[in-house]
This record gives C-alpha cells, sequence and structure tokens, in this order.
DNA sequence: TATGCGGATCGAATCGTTTCGATCCGAGCC
DNA sequence: GGCTCGGATCGAAACGATTCGATCCGCATA
C-alpha cells in the first residue's frame, strides 16, 4: 500500500532481468545495446509506469542542470509590461528551448531596497549551469559577485565588459545619434528629450548635469550619450517609468511650457508613443506642431494612422544571441561577444518644423 | 593546475578537521553543531572559496528541486503581451519566491502545431516539484498526461475539473452576466459581442453556433455563457488574437455594418480598447452612439479621458492565490480549490442608447 | 581445437549531499 | 568514584542515475 514511491531505474532493470547500467543504456540512445533488451527494458517500464530517468540522478552525476538562470532584475509586472523586454526574453527562451535548456526566472533584486547587497536567493541556491544577465549590470553588481562565487559562468545582455563573460548588446548609442541627426536634418534645434528612467528610484522630472552623471543602466547612458553626440537638448526630462503613461505625463510638461521645443526625441517608442498621445490631447498637430521619434521598432498598430518614426532594433535577434552565447560557454568554447545594428526607420511623426517651411 | 573544479563538502570537512556530516550541520540552520565547530567549518569555507553545498546533491538527497514548472502554453512573446497574463505571473512568481520556489518557464507546445500530442520536452525531462498550468486544461490534454505520467502534482488555473489537483479560477461567467445585465438595464438590446479567441487557430470573423460549440479555452467558453445567460447577442466575432489592435479591427466591422448595435460587450479589456479606438476612427461617440464594455479591470491610462467600463477581476490575488496551492500541495496537505469573485465597474464608456434619450 | 576479436553486458565507483543511528565525552548527581 | 544523561560528533547508508573498465560470449579464423 505504500507503494506510492516512484519507481527507479534499478527497479525496472530487476524486473527486465539486466544491470542498471545495461537499462540506463536503453534511455540514453547513444550506448551499445542490443536491440532485444532495448525492448525488454522498455516494456519493464511501460508496466512499473516509469517515466524515464529522474533528472536529479542524472544532473547530480553529469554534474549539469540544463538550466539558465535569467536575472530580469525587476518586478516581473515592471519589466513584462515592457515589450521590448518580452521580445528579447522570447528569442532567449525560444534559443535555449531549442538547445534543451529551460528558463528559470529570477526577478533578481528582492523588494525595493536596490541598493542593498541583497541578492535573490534563487541566486545562490538555485541549481544552474549559466546565469543571464538580460539587463546589464551596475558597477559592483551583487548579483554578478553572487554567480561568480558560485562558480557560475555568466552572459550579459548590454552592459558593461565583465571580465570572462560574453556580452551581447546593441548599437544604440549610434542609433540614438542617427534618429536626432534626421531632426537637426529637418532644421530642428530645439530638441527636447525624454530618457529612459535614470535608476531604479521613480523620480521624475528635469535632468540636471548632476543627475546625468548617476544614470548607472546602460541603455540610458549610452541613449544620453547618442543624443549629445549630435546636439544638445533644450530639456532632457526624466520620466517616473518606461511606459506610455510615463511618457504622456512628461511631454504634457515639456509641450505646456512657453518655449515649446520643435521636436522630442524619446528613449523609447512607449515614451514617444505617451507623447504623440499627450500632442493630441493638448491638440498639437503631429508633426506640424511638433516632430516625435522614439526608439526601438516596436509594432504599435493603435497609434494608426500614425507612424512613428523610430530606430528598430533586432530584439527577439538579440535574445537568440544571447541564447547562442550561452549554448557557446556550454560547449566550452571562449566568450564572444556581438554588438547588432540598428536601423532609422522614418515614419509620418517627423517633419520639418513650422518655422522653416 | 587543474584545480578548476569547485570545491566540495568533503574538503572544506577535511580542511575544518571535521566530519563531512558535522560540516553540512554547519551550512543548514537547524542541527546540534556547537559554535566553535561552526566557526571553523565557515572559515575553512571561506578560505576554500566554497560558496554552500552545491545544489544538485543536496536536491537529490532530498527529493525535492525546489523548481515549479509553469506552463505558460504559448509563445512567450504572445502570452507576454497580454498585461492579464502578466499580472497574474508576477502574482505566482512573488508567491512562490517567497516560499524560497524558483519558477521554470515552459512554453508549451512547441511550434505551431498545437493540435499534435507533442510536449515540451522540459516537461518530460526537467527536475520539478510541481507543475503548474496557468490558463486551463483542454480535454485530453497531453500536458496533463505527461506531467502525470512523470507524478509530478500539478495546480491548474482557470479551467475544467481535474483529478487530485486544486483549481484557482474566477467567477467570470457571473461577471460577464454582470456587465452584460448593467447594458440591458440601459436600455440596450441589441449588443454585439467581441469574443476572446476560441481556440489556438487565429480565425477571425463572425461566430455560428458550431463554431461557439468548438471553443475549448475555458475563461472563453464561461464568457460566453455569460452573454447568454442575459440575452442573445446580435452578433458574436472572433477577433484573430486578444490584443488591441485585434479589437479595433474587429469593432471597425461591426460598426461600419448597416445595423449598427447600440453596445459592444467585448470578452477583455484589450479588445475594448481597440473597439473604443475604431469607433473614435469612425467618428462615433462613446457612449452617445455606442456603448463599450471590456473585463478584466486593466489600467489603461493612454485610454484617458475615456474610463472603461469593465468588470475587474483580481489579477495578481489570482497568482498569489495558485502560489499557494502550490504551496499547499508541497507541505503535503490536501488540494483545495478557489473561485475569485469579481467586480462590475462602471466607466464614462456606457450610458442609455441614443433612441431611449 | 585453440586463438583472437568485437560487441553486449555487467559491477563498481562516483557525483555531493543529507540523515539516521551509534559513539563519545564532559558535566551533574548520588 | 561510578553512573546517568544529553548534546556534539562521527560513519555509513542512502538518494538515482551515468560511466568506465572488465568480463563474457559467440563467431570467424588459423
Amino acid at each position: 500500500m505504500s507503494a506510492s514511491a516512484r519507481p527507479t531505474l534499478a527497479l525496472v532493470a530487476e524486473r527486465a532481468g539486466v544491470a542498471i547500467s545495461t537499462a540506463s543504456l536503453a534511455f540514453t540512445a547513444n550506448g551499445p545495446i542490443s536491440e532485444a533488451s532495448r525492448n525488454r527494458v522498455l516494456a519493464a517500464a511501460r508496466e512499473l509506469d516509469y517515466a524515464g530517468p529522474n533528472p536529479l540522478g542524472r544532473q547530480l552525476r553529469s554534474g549539469r542542470s540544463g538550466i539558465v538562470g535569467v536575472v530580469i532584475g525587476d518586478q516581473l509586472k515592471r519589466s513584462f509590461r515592457d515589450p521590448v523586454a518580452v521580445q528579447v526574453l522570447d528569442g532567449l527562451v525560444s534559443t535555449l528551448g531549442a538547445a534543451g535548456l529551460g528558463v528559470l526566472l529570477i526577478p533578481g533584486i528582492p523588494g525595493v531596497d536596490a541598493d542593498s547587497r541583497a541578492v535573490d536567493p534563487l541566486i545562490e541556491s538555485a541549481a544552474m549551469d549559466v546565469g543571464v544577465l538580460v539587463w546589464g549590470v551596475r558597477t559592483d553588481d551583487p548579483t554578478l559577485a553572487a554567480f561568480e562565487r558560485r562558480g557560475v559562468p555568466v552572459v550579459v545582455g548590454e552592459g558593461r565588459e565583465v571580465p570572462g563573460a560574453p556580452i551581447v548588446s546593441i548599437a544604440d548609442r549610434r542609433g540614438t545619434a542617427d534618429v536626432v541627426r534626421h531632426l537637426t536634418s529637418l532644421g530642428h534645434s530645439a530638441i527636447a528629450e525624454i530618457a529612459l528612467p535614470l535608476d531604479h528610484t521613480r523620480r521624475s522630472g528635469p535632468v540636471d548635469a548632476a543627475r546625468l552623471a548617476q544614470s548607472d543602466r546602460t541603455p540610458t547612458s549610452n541613449r544620453l550619450a547618442g543624443v549629445r553626440d549630435v546636439v544638445e537638448p533644450v530639456i532632457t526630462w526624466e520620466p517616473a517609468g518606461p511606459l506610455v503613461e510615463h511618457g504622456k505625463e512628461a511631454a504634457i510638461t515639456i509641450l505646456s511650457g512657453d518655449d515649446r521645443p520643435t521636436a522630442i526625441v524619446a528613449h523609447s517608442d512607449l515614451l514617444a508613443a505617451g507623447a504623440l498621445l499627450a500632442a493630441q490631447e493638448l491638440g498639437l498637430k503631429v508633426p506640424e506642431d511638433v516632430s516625435i521619434a522614439g526608439f526601438d521598432g516596436l509594432d504599435l498598430p493603435w497609434l494608426a494612422p500614425a507612424v512613428l518614426t523610430t530606430v528598430r532594433q533586432p530584439l527577439a535577434e538579440k535574445g537568440a544571441k544571447i541564447g547562442e552565447a550561452v549554448v557557446n560557454l556550454l560547449a566550452g568554447n571562449a566568450p564572444e561577444s556581438v554588438e547588432l545594428d540598428v536601423e532609422l526607420v522614418v515614419g509620418t511623426t517627423t517633419g520639418p518644423p513650422r518655422e522653416a517651411v
């Protein structure tokens, strides 16, 4: 009656009348085993309702768990409301899945106090073969240190150099410069900037030089730099978050002021979409009264008939490249970093400023 | 030079001059061990750069992996663009994280052929203590069968009964009836319905009785039934997907026809938001020309100044309840199903039909 | 008939822990 | 001083598989 325990390979072997090692061969396709014994083993397995080797035993022996820990570095809710994150993750999960690897979701910094040295306990105690820091590492990142201590190799998406770890990044500085150059070449000089959040504090408002220097997120810093490669924005606004509503809020303030800029460049499409809604609400024509450009190249059909001018980045491909880097690392190859290219896509939301007409 | 192998507990014990079992006690807080030996062990660990017991060994011994497999049943990209899914997942991940459990993401049906009996290989071979089928089970679900074969207990979100598995569901049939009743009590009788997708085929168009019977997704079926508890819709439209653009597409057709309905009830807020955009594009006033209601209770600030009439369901709480059910199951308690309540929230998008004014 | 060969099978070691029962030791008590 | 008691420590046995070297068997060859 206490037969609730799952059958083991030993039981199957006994029933089939072979040694455990032979039974093992029947399940791992590659060993030398006769058709006859394989069938006997499989039959015995069926009779005992044995569903294949227990992963835990296999993992201990082989030293591999087949699991990749992915640190998304924030509350799920916040990360996944951002389509950029979702697309990258999608590419990553597909690639890893195809390689037989599973994704363990690691929220990252637990709770609000992202300053503390606390690390998600999963990083310290869950079994994994590789860790992925999708959104880059911060200086002196405790997460990175924890992985290192455990001897878990790491792949970094989008970030500063980490010795021994491959980085998959995107040419976002150049892309940002491209879109700003597009604006200046149309004749704009009073360009406002809506930045991505500079850090985890949900602060919002205009950004001064001191605050600018505090940015510890790589994509944000790169895009700030990209803008400044071409022009000094008349104002840089830091929104409370990365979503549409935050962009709208920022743009309302920017566009309501006395010296209305002739163009807004946002660090992301979601923020730009918010700016578009703001302009609409304020009765401003786009692009006649104000040009608006974004970054990401998302598909935002609900903006129709407007088509956002933006910079398309290969998001799913980025995820896929990270996945490849993981597989590569597990195969024992040397880490290899990649930078993916971006492309300016001109839509209907940018045009020459009114004065220039 | 070949010292690349990670140190083991045995090494630490040797260095500390204690038995392996004693060293083990130093890491698991609860055993009887003197302060002195614990310190000696921890010191030795530090010297050897030992980062704590290897999870694989621990897992094999205890028979627990601390991992919960969550089947999201679709491409990540599609699931996670839906804020409903994201909020539930967020609640789930938080609850499980607090219990020290990790979430293994299982896409579910690989590739497009969702009809086949194929199952995500992770379900067959990854280590996990419990499986979660977030979006319910279909009749004769191969995924469910695979879990059963492996002896992995299962928790089901939103679905039909599964013997021995707790179900966490939401009173969506009653909620849908409530919102439709709200419309009829305003005087509407010509009500159109935009349904959630009936199955995985990305079919779209008007739905007849035969097609209606084919719906194999529980939330969809429940909401279809909820509408019919109150009124027979003048038309039911099946969109190609669950997102804003799909709702817009559907509504454009519905509202362009000759017998324009006076109200549209959508199975979700995203679809309803699409309908709102459609009405706007067609120059129709909401709610004067057409009332629009949704379901979910999402926060959609970019619809402002409109506030959608909808039915609020406790999404994060649903995820949390699923998490609790998992923890409960692991504690050896009997499975316990829950049905969560919903609440009608009247916004500015519904009002009496023009004729009735 | 003896020898050699190659493929199938087997036994035993191993992966790194936890846990359980046994041992050991010092303190307290009579 | 002998005895008991209890807490700290230890050894060994799992946990469930893979893998490697050794054995075994049958067949072909000399």
